[in-house]
DNA sequence: GACATCCATAGTCGCAGGCTATAGCCGCAT
DNA sequence: ATGCGGCTATAGCCTGCGACTATGGATGTC
């Protein structure tokens, strides 16, 4: 008689896009399945939740009702998966840094150093996590402070810091028509070949394809789950990527080149933690990453 | 990444019993079947839960954080659960009263009738539940109302207002060496075979054994989920069963004798619901109940 | 009328989640 | 000391869930 917390993700995701295609999509599911589901919970409840024709997808009363407070469960759940973590990493003295790309720029050092005063005993672990999670283990509890690039998922559950402000370049392998040129602009790169993140990475996706300023969508030729991968592909020739100017200097690489993209808005560096995490040892972190990276500070809070 | 609900109810039997063995016969399945699903919850979140050896079980500190987090979220689960069904009863305009056993005592016919004046174009809805639900179906949100003899479960979800107060009376086949006398001593009963309720039932199992009067429990020789299956049983020479005076009357039946048992406290019938539900309309069909079957009118609240 | 879109159905496959039987450890009683 | 009882863990088995692909049928669009 209980429920599966995935079929209550399911019915939200369904109630929010009124498409079972769209929704399964959304959750990287096929649409049978998602049907199926769904119909499995209606069975659960002995109630209907859809009202479905071949043309729409409605909530019925009874489906209202459920929305908010499945809504409430699965947020439940993750506050239970993060209030775990947080009594591991306090047992342990603990604070994981979470990372897409390496973050250089003297951050490991300074934070230890500043750490080593502030919170005399604990530890700092750092954990680089696969693009194709967006919150970079903040969901998951996995990491407690990450340093990552805008945008982060804008609900409101993240608070950050901007850091950095960094130009978006682009990286072509060695003897590519465009390593010719100082500054590449965003046109020439209309037809080339991508390397993009998972899908799974949502905005960050479209961010890293320069999809925000493109007029029509980047040609995605593979998809890399880290920074190491797709310089890898890109060094083979498979297609290009964006990175910052940051990171161009980062991963420097003998097959590579880097250049300006022109046209292209900067791409900004953050400090990210759960808004709703307000453990000390935490901010001595927060505020030790942010000593270190800032050139350009600044506060932030949770995305509109 | 999600948890099913029932893994998490699993937890906190095994949290609460501090024993796999114990609490897998509270949920009725067998103890390696619970072993797994604890591991595999540990797997899931990466923590371990319980610390255990061969002689003892404990919570270790990731454990006693997710204690409260999981009652919160099953708990919010079946709140879900009854806020649908109240949405349904409501577009019905329908309350449904559940029973184990007949009720008889003009019950229906009295509220019916309040009904139509007090709540017009509202329907009563009687349904019966099987004795392997102790709540009549007041958990599951089926019933919004319950004609239930006590005790209930003794959590803080429901309240009750006994209605009547009875005689429990022993059901005998014709012929049987005890229904030759006017009243039966509970001593009598020691070594006679028993039908029980079914081990669901919890506590009401126990009482409709005399369990709570006897020196040594009763001895079963069968099951039944509802009166209709227990008397047939009786009949049938199977066994004997505990029953009301008032059901005594009401199931009577040719092949079936019913006698007081001396030594036995009196049963209590009682009108229950969900302590949280304060809709209007249950509130009238309470009082409808409560005024129909009262003979001996007192409140109670939750047992302690 | 052909096509695209969208939900439902059918059939397949791997693993989850239940079961029984049994092993292994420990404490207690004989 | 030895054996028994109580507990958890492991192994092996079976069923059904929850994914997938392929396809069908209804309904707007060009």
């Amino acid at each position: 008689m209980d429920v599966h917390v995935r079929d209550l993700r399911y019915f939200v995701a369904v109630a929010e896009e009124l498409s079972f295609t769209r929704a399964a999509s959304r959750l990287f599911i096929a649409q049978p399945s998602l049907s199926k589901q769904i119909r499995q919970l209606e069975t659960l409840l002995r109630v209907t939740l859809f009202d479905r024709d071949h043309r729409s997808v409605a909530l019925t009363a009874a489906g209202a009702a459920l929305l908010p407070q499945a809504r409430l469960i699965i947020q439940q759940w993750e506050a239970a998966q993060c209030e775990i973590s947080h009594v591991v990493t306090a047992g342990r003295m603990t604070v994981t840094v979470g990372f897409h790309t390496r973050i250089g720029r003297g951050l490991t050092a300074g934070v230890t150093a500043r750490m080593a005063t502030l919170l005399p005993g604990w530890k700092l672990l750092f954990r680089q996590v696969s693009w194709s999670d967006p919150t970079v283990g903040l969901a998951s509890g996995d990491v407690d402070v990450a340093i990552a690039w805008l945008p982060m998922p804008d609900n409101r559950e993240f608070s950050w810091r901007v850091v950095a402000t960094e130009e978006r370049w682009v990286a072509l392998p060695v003897g590519h028509r465009l390593a010719a040129q100082e500054v590449v602009p965003l046109d020439e790169l209309a037809d080339e070949p991508f390397i993009a993140l998972p899908r799974t990475a949502g905005q960050l996706r479209e961010f890293w394809l320069g999809n925000d300023q493109r007029p029509a969508p980047a040609r995605v030729v593979a998809e890399a789950e880290t920074a190491e991968e797709s310089l890898e592909a890109v060094g083979s020739g498979l297609g290009l990527v964006l990175l910052s100017s940051g990171n161009a200097e980062i991963y420097q690489r003998d097959d590579i080149v880097c250049r300006p993209v022109a046209g292209l808005t900067p791409s900004e560096l953050a400090v990210v933690w759960r808004a709703r995490d307000e453990r000390p040892a935490l901010r001595v972190v927060i505020d030790a990453c942010a000593r270190c990276l800032c050139d350009q500070p600044g506060a932030m809070t949770p995305a509109g």
